[in-house]
DNA sequence: TTAATATATGCTTGACTAATTATATGTTTA
DNA sequence: TAAACATATAATTAGTCAAGCATATATTAA
């Protein structure tokens, strides 16, 4: 990436607006704790709407809308097999994003 | 960091309570474009309440109240010099988190 | 001390959003 | 087909929060 100061590894070009607008986005998907348990549940693999409502112990519909926010986020994706739709963890980058913030908040 | 899956570097233990809660706080403050543009502005050097009005173009309150949010979060630090308080980055894990975001941003 | 400058704070409003309730859609079994 | 099951969607409500306005506090200069 480009910085603005070479000698600071850190350092942050200014974003463009566009830029904005997506960070802000990324962030605020994992600005509920709700969702960060949804991701964490699909860690290792899928699961349908029906056992992310029993893991979470919470509503079917509450459940189902936090899981159109991350579909359309494409950090999920779905798959439908017989009356059931199975989820799974569709962008590995974002996941990623999680576990920087994770590893931070673990450090503390 | 311990995973639940030790085959998958990406693979997150599940976040206690509290760490849920330090999660989303964190994530939060990134969940807001004005924020972000505080941050990036601040990357190279401090500057004082009314630089960063003029930078952003944007009213004393407005500015002053995201950076007691930002402040409290220990995101940034203050500095009084006379009439001016100067801000600057505080916690730079936060930045890094920041900066990674925007690396996935620009690869999309 | 008074005036001017710089920043902080209290109050209010409008926008956004998570969760609930109720209902609709889709799928399988009897 | 009808009934049961699984999920999606709509409408409502309550809570949160960013920004604006007004004002208070703090610091310097005259």
């Amino acid at each position: 990436m480009t910085c603005t100061n070479p000698h600071d590894s850190i350092s942050i070009a200014i974003p463009t607006d566009q830029e904005l607008d997506l960070l802000t986005q990324i962030f605020s998907i994992f600005a509920d704790s709700t969702r960060i348990r949804i991701i964490c549940a699909l860690q290792d693999h899928e699961l349908s709407v029906n056992e992310i409502c029993a893991a979470l112990e919470m509503s079917q519909p509450a459940i189902s809308h936090q899981l159109r926010i991350l579909k359309n986020a494409r950090v999920v994706k779905c798959r439908r097999a017989g009356r059931s739709s199975f989820y799974a963890l569709d962008d590995s980058h974002v996941a990623l994003i999680l576990k920087m913030g994770l590893e931070h908040v673990r450090e503390i």
